[in-house]
DNA sequence: CCCGGTATAAACAGCA
DNA sequence: GTGCTGTTTATACCGG
């Protein structure tokens, strides 16, 4: 089996985008046919409708602009030089959502529940895409068909609103790394609003739709409208390519953002906008927003004055920016995650019907999703805790292309076609990967996308005393991951070769026999060997900068942010920490520790360097309702999704990824 | 293309 | 002799 797992890997690896590609093109065309269905009552859509009304608001704010002396909009020549621009970022931050609009379909937490892998939604999906082609059905099928296709259109549009609010977040993402997002109030609650789908609402509707999605902010700021406007075209006319092809002129946000959010354009701005004083990101409910400052500002004018003052162009703003930048760069990659698993998502949906798969294991179902999030890119799969409760994120990295996709495992025989381990490098720690995916890899014959040597440390680690003989490392294997289950001698043979290769483990003689402990000073040096780029300046930003608690509450609430798709799984399994099976927690260190039952870490695994910070849930200073589009999120969170915060930290310090 | 890290396979030795 | 443990070497893949 491992034999072919290189050319398996590669194999999979050049047919994920592909495979992607072409499945994206079959649920664009579902989801083509099941709006084309329900738009074909109306001439102008409501998408349409609500479109043209934010064109016209867009033309005016674009009026606006083009009269303002240096705005970068001087004249409409210089519009159009900029539009590519705009083009160019609009689509680097809506391609990928983009590609997932065309499914039709959005993640949504409903689907958690009835999840992807509730066959009945399948057959749902599958039953409608015949009846889209002109499938004959019998009449009682149809009327069956029809219940599900309503079944299936509300799960769509929850997705579809999921989506939405990806792609807003990305765009946010975009827009604070701009330096310029104006954080309208009550974005916090977007996570969590139970908003209808944009499908069959009528303008007005979608007009409320978006203003809730922005917090009411709307129309007001260019970014925040054009985002919007990005927002409902893509999401509702990604077919209605007219419609579309209107929305690229507008001078969006992203020519002023290119500008950089200097004070001129700040106050341009906020003399386009009367009441917006808070337009600016930095700016929000009479107080600096920059992190850890806080600093009240009377108005808009004053916020300018302290902005320049303050947070002028030196040290310690460089490094907070660069801080902010590693925020920004969590929730991106979070965002590619949830990319991912909408993606594997609507795969796994529309795979099942041409993969006769009689798996009556709900895991199956979600091991289908896990491999198939691979398509994109990597990251090991973020499955559901328990089968379940499928829920947790699939964890794709877009920078990891190279992930191996794995359809399903039942297509696979060697699960493992992942011949390298992927989130070592490239995405969350063994902690955050195994925890959330704990029961599925328990239960999936899924190879942990985890090099050997972070295998038998965790295993190690693992232990109450933090050692191990050959046969309780092989039992860990075994017992944590169903794919060590079988081909036990080529596992075993490699547990240990990794056992003797690296120096980092180390065997210590018991009386019992010999028994193997990790040195951990090694086992990091390993790590800090493939660490990329310098740790050193956001490791001391906290204390040498006086960034402090705020800082760290920022960092947390970022990674908290992070963990959102977590949290939403965690949310629906859990009203709280208790309950969440073990969960590993990885420290600065980037030790691991894991967490009973009750989220308590187990006695012997508390990093000597482990920060208080880490545990402590704070309270976002820097972040309010405003700028903090998954706050709710944050507060919500629990102590499971600490580890990301740690994860953050660890990644700031470089200590991490390995 | 080179190099390092990793995975896999296998040979080999020591030991119970 | 057998099986387990541990070491070492070889080969291949992958990503930087």
């Amino acid at each position: 089996m491992m034999q072919e797992s290189a050319t398996e890997t590669i194999s999979n690896s050049s047919m994920s985008q592909n495979g992607m590609s072409s499945l994206s093109n079959q649920l664009d065309a579902g989801s083509r046919d099941g709006r084309s269905s329900g738009d074909a009552g109306s001439e102008v859509s409501p998408v349409e409708l609500l479109h043209l009304q934010q064109q016209q608001a867009l033309q005016a704010a674009r009026q606006l602009l083009l009269q303002q002396p240096g705005s970068g909009l001087k004249s409409p020549k210089n519009n159009d030089k900029q539009r590519p621009l705009q083009v160019s970022n609009s689509r680097a931050a809506h391609k990928p959502l983009h590609q997932v609009f065309s499914f039709g379909c959005v993640y949504v937490r409903g689907c958690k529940q009835t999840g992807p892998a509730s066959p009945s939604l399948f057959f749902v999906v599958e039953g409608h895409s015949e009846s889209g082609s002109g499938a004959p059905f019998p009449p009682r099928f149809q009327q069956q068909q029809h219940q599900q296709l309503a079944a299936q259109q509300l799960v769509f549009q929850q997705q579809l609103l999921q989506m939405q609010q990806l792609q807003q977040q990305q765009h946010l993402l975009n827009m604070q790394r701009q330096g310029l997002l104006p954080l309208p109030p009550g974005q916090a609650a977007l996570p969590g609003q139970t908003l209808q789908p944009p499908a069959g609402l009528s303008p007005a509707e979608l007009q409320q739709l978006w203003k809730d999605v922005t917090g009411n902010h709307n129309m007001e700021d260019n970014g925040m409208k054009h985002s919007g406007l990005d927002l409902t075209t893509t999401n509702s006319s990604s077919t209605t390519s007219s419609t579309t092809s209107k929305a690229s002129p507008p001078i969006s946000h992203h020519s002023i953002s290119n500008g950089q959010s200097s004070a001129l354009s700040a106050r341009r701005e906020s003399s386009l906008h009367e009441e917006t004083g808070a337009s600016h990101s930095l700016y929000g409910h009479g107080v600096c927003k920059w992190p850890g400052c806080e600093s009240i500002c009377e108005d808009f004018g004053q916020f300018l004055k302290h902005l320049n003052s303050e947070h002028a162009l030196d040290d310690r703003s460089t490094a907070q920016c660069r801080v902010q930048m590693q925020v920004v760069q969590q929730l991106e990659i979070q965002l590619s995650k949830e990319r991912e698993r909408l993606q594997a998502m609507m795969a796994h949906l529309h795979m099942r019907p041409s993969e006769p798969k009689p798996s009556p294991k709900p895991l199956n179902l979600v091991s289908s999703v896990t491999m198939s999030k691979n398509l994109p890119s990597i990251s090991p799969p973020n499955l559901p805790q328990t089968p379940t409760t499928p829920t947790a994120p699939i964890t794709p990295h877009s920078q990891m292309p190279q992930v191996p996709s794995v359809l399903s495992p039942a297509n696979v025989p060697s699960a493992g076609a992942m011949r390298r381990r992927h989130s070592d490098k490239y995405s969350m720690p063994l902690s955050s990967e195994i925890a959330p995916n704990y029961e599925f890899y328990k239960n999936a014959d899924v190879r942990p996308p985890f090099t050997y040597a972070t295998l038998i440390r965790q295993a190690i680690m693992d232990s109450n005393d933090m050692q191990l003989t050959l046969n309780e490392i092989y039992s860990w294997f075994t017992r944590t991951f169903a794919y060590f289950r079988r081909n036990a001698a080529t596992w075993k043979n490699a547990v240990r070769h990794n056992l003797s290769l690296h120096k980092c483990f180390v065997r210590v003689e018991n009386v019992k026999g010999a028994v193997w402990t990790v040195d951990e000073i090694e086992y990091q040096k390993r790590r800090s060997q493939k660490i990329t780029g310098s740790p050193s300046l956001v490791k001391n930003l906290p204390s040498s900068l006086g960034y402090g608690t705020a800082l760290n509450a920022s960092l947390q609430a970022a990674l908290a942010e992070t963990s959102l798709p977590l949290l939403g799984a965690t949310g629906l399994m859990n009203s709280s920490a208790s309950g969440l099976p073990p969960s590993i927690h990885e420290d600065f260190n980037g030790t691991l520790e894991y967490l009973d039952t009750n989220g308590h870490s187990s006695p012997g695994y508390s990093p000597p360097t482990h920060l208080p910070s880490i545990h402590v849930k704070e309270e976002p200073l820097n972040m309010d309702d405003d700028d903090c589009p998954m706050s709710l999120v944050t507060t919500a969170n629990h102590s499971p999704e600490l580890e990301n915060d740690r994860e953050l930290e660890e990644g700031n310090l470089s200590e991490d990824l390995e």
